[in-house]
Parts: structure tokens; sequence; C-alpha cells
DNA sequence: CGGGTTATTTATCATACGAAAAATAAAGGT
DNA sequence: ACCTTTATTTTTCGTATGATAAATAACCCG
């Protein structure tokens, strides 16, 4: 309760931080999803002002209503962190396909499944925003079918050119993303203390997810 | 807005029902579990109580404050869906593992996997409730380790009475289910539409499974 | 049928929240 | 130094929300 009254007064206390309209919509932007991550969409405007020590009606100088500013933390945090070139990655074939995979989950591990990207992806997916939704269709045109056209041609079988893909190959693919994804949920949704190293679980998790992979895509696919 | 205040005026125009405070109780916490499960724990009790036809007051005399709804409801939903025989099912050798992985989830996909189970679990998890974690242990018991336990079995390796389960390990077991478990994120939290069916996914995800696990426990376990 | 018990509703409070209007002060040009 | 601009704060509004107190009516027992 002083605490609180100390702060207020602080930012009352005419001593007003007078910024570049870019620089503070940036800052507002920023506090806006870290703050968004913790407590949910549903956090209200003037906790977040208070973190970021200005005062509430300032957010709505720079975005028209909460609204606005959720859907700029979206954009913000959804799209920009994927890198297309990850798909030239999966297929590139002058190296092995355990070596590529284990590169990209490395990458996608440290640059896009942080605390902030994976708890407002679920945020958003309660609340029925159809983030998500897009977010998946970018992700099995840009790593889903390409991972599953490289397990058929280590599997040696016929190409997605001439076998259409089918649906359990998605899956297949979806298996391995499943295990790295289901590791974040564990690590900063459910907070669990996770004592394993990350490079150590992403070789394994390949390692498991290719044997049983390659081997049912033999099962099913016809041969090339 | 018309429809709304036919609503209110249908409980107001002295049309009420009493009921024992047995049923009436049942009926909040179910009306509770299905909106929570909706629109999350921060939905208001004024619109569930619109929801169960009754006023919003009634809810406080069954319930004194919301947070004890709350934890009633997660009562009635976490604790209570494991079935204890499912650990015996897991570990009964006279069936082939692939057999018993598949049957234990079906069972549980149906009986625990529900659109109120993920979501409320969902809900919990990022408000930071400890719901999570205290399932997660009862799971690790009942479930993963009696699955690493039947995986050393199969990979003719050391038993966890000789050598300690590792970390590596659990992680394995986790990786199967977490393949279930994120096609009921997919299905209810992201509300993709998943054309595949259920029966077919899981035997596939246990085929493409157990391969890598037994692979990899042969190689990080010592002979038995 | 009458009277007490209590399940349910009506009315209300205190606070919280998104949002807008008005007041203030920091910066920049001249 | 003064004046204009505008970033920031102060004040305020209307509504929503968890929770409580008082009024009402359905059920039960005699």
């Amino acid at each position: 309760m002083v605490a609180l009254k100390e702060k207020q007064s602080k930012a009352a206390a005419g001593n007003r931080q007078r910024l570049s309209p870019g620089e503070r919509e940036q800052q507002i932007l920023d506090g806006a999803i870290s703050f968004f991550a913790e407590v949910g969409l549903s956090g209200q405007t003037r906790e977040l002002a208070q973190r970021l020590g200005v005062t509430q009606p300032l957010i709505y100088r720079y975005f028209p209503t909460k609204q606005d500013l959720i859907e700029r933390v979206f954009e913000e945090v959804f799209v920009g962190r994927w890198r297309p070139e990850w798909t030239g990655l999966i297929t590139d074939r002058s190296r092995p396909l355990r070596d590529r995979l284990i590169e990209f989950y490395g990458h996608y591990s440290r640059d896009v499944l942080t605390y902030e990207w994976i708890r407002i992806y679920m945020f958003a997916g309660l609340a029925g925003e159809d983030i998500n939704r897009r977010y998946i269709d970018l992700l099995e045109d840009g790593l889903l079918v390409p991972i599953v056209t490289e397990l058929r041609a280590a599997a040696e079988v016929a190409s997605p050119d001439d076998v259409p893909v089918t649906g359990l190959e998605i899956e297949a693919a979806w298996h391995i993303h499943a295990a790295v994804f289901y590791y974040f949920v564990r690590k900063h949704i459910y907070q669990t203390k996770i004592e394993l190293d990350l490079d150590a679980f992403i070789a394994d998790a390949v390692d498991r997810t290719l044997e049983g992979a390659i081997t049912v895509t033999k099962r099913e696919v016809p041969a090339g």
C-alpha cells in the first residue's frame, strides 16, 4: 500500500520522462509482451502502466484500444520470429537428416520457444484467437511438409510429387515437434524443474523420432 | 439484448426452482466446469449464474468465494479421473507392450483428455496454480516410470532395481505422452480441424515411439 | 391448512477496469 | 527568453465485478 503510493507519487512528482513517440511505443510494446506473457491477455492496463513507470492513459495515446495493443503484441511475437531459411536447412541433403533436425530444433528452441512466445501462444489459443491456426498453416508449409519429404527420401520411397502426403505422415512430423514443444510447455507453463540439458534432449528426441518415422514411412508409402 | 432481458425476467418472474442443496451444488459445480473450460478461470460469476438459470448470489450460498469454487472444479476434474488400474495395464507382461500402450492411451484419451480437462489444465498452468506439478508427480509414478521399466524389459537391459532410471529415459516416456497430449491441444485449444481417426493416430504414435525408445534404451542402459 | 425453515431472489456496496477529457510540462524553433 | 507543439499526467466517467444484506417464496412437518 505504501509502496504503491510511493510509486504513484514518484510518477506524479514531476519527474516525467519525455520520450520520442517511436521509443515510447516500442517500450510499451516490449513491456506489454512480458506483462501479458506473465499474467495473460486479460491483464490490466493500469498494472502494465505501473510496471512501465508511466500512467495508464499514456498507453491509450499509443494504442487506441487494449485489443489493438494485443494485436500488436501478436504481430511482434509471432510473425518475424520464423526464419524462412530454416526450410532450406531442413531440405539441405548435403548433410545427414539427423544433423539438420538437431540444428533446426536448436535454433527453434532458442529463437522461438521462449517464455514469452509459448505462454502468449497458449493464452491466445485458449482465448479463441485465430493466431494459432494461422501459425500452424505456416508451420505445415515451412516445416512439416519439408520434413515429411525428407523422411520419404531417407526411407527411399516415392516423393510427394508422385504420392501425396498423408495425414498420418504429417502427424509423424508433428511428433518430434510435439516432443520439443511439450518440453517447453512443462518448463514455461507448468514451471516444473527440468534439470535436463536442452541439447542432449533435442538430440535424443530426434534420434527416437527418426528411427520410428522412417520405419513407418517405409511401411505406409509405396517405393518410388 | 432482448434475449438477455428475457432470460433475466424468466429467472425473475417467480418461477424459481428449489433444489436440494446437494443437487444444486453439483449443478453449479458441473456448470462451472464447462463454463471455466470455455472462458477461463477469470470467467465471471454473473455469466456462470446466467448459464445455470439462477442468480449470481446463489453461487455464493454454496461456495464462499470464487476461488473456493475453482478449487472444487480442480478437485472434480483432476483427481478422480486417473484410474489406478491403468498402471497394472501398463505392466501386464502377458501381452505385447505395443498392445498395452495402445489400450492405455485409448482409455486415457477418452476418459481424461477431454475438452474440459485439457483446457482447465492449461488455464491452471498459466495461472500459476500448482495442480499441474502435482498431477505430473502422479503421472511419473503411475505411468512414466512403469513405461520406462517396460521399455527396459523389452530392450532386455538392466531393470530399474539395478540401474536407476535416468532423466533421458523419463523424457522418452514423456515423448509418446507428448504426442497424444499435443493432439488434443491442437483439437481443443487451437481448435484445428483434425480429420484423422483417433485410434489410427494412437496406434501409429505408439509404433513410432516404441521403435525409437527401445533402440535408445538399448544404447544407453547396460545389459541386465 | 398454518407456520417455521431455508433455498432463492432482489437490491446494494466497494472496488476495479477500459477509456476519454482536461490540465500540465518538457522540448524545439525563432 | 518566448511561444508553439505535444508528450505526459490528473481527473473523471460508465460499467463490470466479487461479495453481502435484506426480502421473498417454495417446501416440510404438525
